[in-house]
DNA sequence: CGGTTTTAGTGAACGGTGTTTACAAGAGTT
DNA sequence: AACTCTTGTAAACACCGTTCACTAAAACCG
């Protein structure tokens, strides 16, 4: 059954601990807590033995991110697929409303995933994360009554590449979408909606807006419906 | 001349290069090379001295984030006031550019101060800067032709405090605002407007647009276009 | 002026951090 | 059994925030 050699076992069992224990302090303690010294004492080892397994502490980080942005991933398709109504915009509002639990559940793994000046790279896992997300909602959003906006010109370099890549997402899933399902306009109002769910995330996650808002989830709410309305849900989807 | 003390003077000396020298440290080499040892070093001191001037290393970076948005609020007015155009609608646009200009040429510092999960207080800071903006802007568009769309019931309580956190601001330039002008429709699209600015911006500084952008100026421009006509000013303003 | 108090700064120390290096002990292989 | 590769340890280095006892000088005051 198991096919790796006994030393590929315990190698593997290690890693996972190391990572689940790095998770626990960055949830108990903040980011300043994921320290190496913490880990080993967690795993009952000594700091430098987790250099057998990372280049470094940041190293280690980076790893943590990605494992953060696959849980949180794993977390919204669930949320997604728990929305049994067929209707497209129920979906989004669903998925929308977890990643904003998530976000204030989580403060510092948001912070540390998407809001750090850090690193250039892990871009890859958050954006698989984005279009496994977006691809099979915009897939079954073909009956959408959305006509094809003008959009600036300057802009369609850009948003054509997006669209190839939104395309080969849902392909995945074994879709093909037609030119006027996934117009320019559309591509467009996909990723101003993602501004605004970001912003709308991040300055309450941060205490960013610029009075204190007593109940900011019907702002979201509200926020939501108007963003549904521009890439062409209906109202109460 | 002088009328402080000879000790006096040579204190605030100490504190105006503990401040610039952090300040350096910050841009040069990110947040986590502000230490109180590194700062001291830049002046030729020992760490324990800074205590005399700071209770701890995080008051010394909550006063960093002070200076940084009292920083960023000149940097804004002077832009605004670089503007020479009535237009108030050229203003915003002026401004929300100069935002984005400045978070990008100081991305630690946008990260320290924008997006930190560090301190739920120095939002009075960061308020006051946003209001100073805002204030003048929207004094200075009390003509504009916009109509009191509806808001949602729930939102009322917030916005009218918000309301009333503006009025005062825009008080503090002598000018006394209607509530045909100050009405919860155009509050609310102020608040959206932040959200979509905050995000777009913050996106392009931490990289976390869903795919890249290889111009994202347009794409400012272009939301900046739709955020103004949400908000009520003329599409060229 | 002389004595006293207040202040800015020092140096040593404590416990913490990431990281490197030399070394030991076990697992796997031949 | 001998050899190699892997996983861990212990010690050390340089750095961090912070505390404490102490000094030297400035300011104050009778």
């Amino acid at each position: 059954m198991t096919e790796a050699t006994r030393r590929e076992r315990l190698r593997a069992e290690t890693e996972r601990e190391i990572r689940q224990a790095a998770r626990a302090l960055l949830v108990e303690s903040g980011q300043d807590a994921v320290t190496l010294r913490a880990i080993a004492r967690k795993l009952g080892i000594t700091a430098p033995a987790l250099y057998r397994y990372y280049d470094s502490h940041d190293a280690l980080l980076r790893q943590l991110c990605d494992d953060i942005c696959a849980d949180m991933a794993a977390a919204l398709y669930a949320d997604l697929a728990a929305d049994t109504s067929g209707e497209v915009g129920c979906k989004v509002r669903a998925v929308c409303h977890a990643f904003r639990r998530w976000a204030l559940a989580h403060p510092q793994e948001f912070a540390l995933v998407f809001a750090s000046p850090r690193d250039p790279l892990g871009a890859d896992q958050f954006g698989s994360v984005f279009l496994q997300l977006a691809g099979p909602l915009i897939a079954s959003n073909q009956d959408a009554n959305h006509v094809d906006e003008p959009v600036p010109a300057v802009l369609h370099e850009d948003l054509v590449r997006f669209q190839q890549v939104l395309r080969d997402a849902v392909a995945e899933h074994g879709v093909t979408l037609a030119d006027e399902v996934l117009n320019l306009g559309k591509i467009y109002h996909v990723v101003q909606s993602w501004v605004r769910l970001y912003g709308h995330v991040a300055l309450e996650v941060f205490g960013r807006f610029p009075f204190a808002v007593s109940n900011p989830e019907p702002m979201f709410d509200s926020m939501l419906d108007q963003m549904l309305a521009d890439i062409g849900f209906a109202e109460n989807g």
